[in-house]
DNA sequence: TCCCGTTCCGAGTAAATTACTCTACTCATT
DNA sequence: AATGAGTAGAGTAATTTACTCGGAACGGGA
């Protein structure tokens, strides 16, 4: 089961990459337009941000924006920051792997086995499905205009000039 | 992630089919053999059996047996008795679906699209893996002996004439 | 330099879930 | 009727989830 952790953070990074290019956004109005309790949405955007995922800003016109482009953001990343492996026993876990205690002979286990296929399938999707994949998804099913910019309390933030300088320090 | 509870009735199921056609099973035999707490075991056999797939047998000479064949008893069905829907959201799962509050239009959400794509593909997988798969691979790569018979409190039960009638009722 | 906007951090907590145990009951067979 | 089994429901400790609170740290602008 995906926690509301995840889902929370999946949002957020979807409602970030819509907002790419666009400078920081605030956590304020990332939790109001997301309906997300803030302080929650706070220690999430933490928690990306030490994943490498996110980087942000202090103070007057700062916020939260994406450390990496959208086409390189896959899924199976943000989840496992936040809810743990995909796999569905430790054993069978790549970037978690512990043995089971009570499995003496782990070759010989056929719950292994087929949890292995189902670990696999799961991060096959996940780690092959980009933030930008998912966007696209919608849109070409649905293609809503690009929304009306995400910032509301910050009215007149320059753009800056080309779109999408990111910074990589 | 899988529950203890469901490993636990994985094992014993995969005790029990290897020692179908031998008569009932006691459940104090099958905890001790597989290690797993007994009175914690009574809880999961009686799902299993409430779930249509195991069947039981009351005083002296009793015991759990399959109700079905081990080609008949699929994974997916055993997980789900005992851990609840595998769809990582409940608004892609096809035996337990609910909507998402949060989520207004359920046709353009990314991450619910992504999410069936996992369900799908898990439930393929599960579904699609009977006992009796299960057992044949384990025993395909490591035929070990169809095992020293697993009951050892009561010795010398007949085995009945022709192997395994499964009683209907 | 001081203020203010913003993120960052540690602790705390209520509710739910997990992994069990306890006690007693019911039912079948001898 | 005695005994050997499963059946039922309540209870509980530990863990996890989904948050909240209060404030410290930092950065930029006036």
């Amino acid at each position: 089961m995906l926690s509301k952790k995840a889902k929370y953070a999946l949002r957020a990074l979807i409602a970030l990459a819509r907002a790419d290019g666009d400078g920081p956004v605030l956590i304020a109005d990332l939790a109001r337009r997301e309906r997300i309790p803030q302080k929650f949405l706070e220690l999430i955007l933490l928690d990306l941000k030490r994943q490498g995922i996110l980087q942000s800003k202090k103070g007057r016109g700062g916020g939260y924006l994406l450390r990496k482009e959208p086409e390189a953001i896959y899924l199976g990343q943000v989840i496992r920051a936040l809810d743990g492996p995909l796999a569905p026993l430790p054993c069978v876990s790549r970037t978690a792997y512990a043995p089971c205690e009570e499995c003496d002979d782990e070759k010989g286990c056929g719950i292994r086995l087929v949890m292995k296929e189902v670990r696999d399938a799961t991060a096959r999707i996940l780690d092959g499905t980009s933030l930008a994949d998912l966007i696209e998804r919608v849109d070409r099913q649905r293609p809503k205009r690009k929304g009306a910019p995400l910032r509301s309390s910050r009215a007149k933030t320059r753009a800056g000039g080309a779109k999408s300088e990111r910074r990589t320090a």
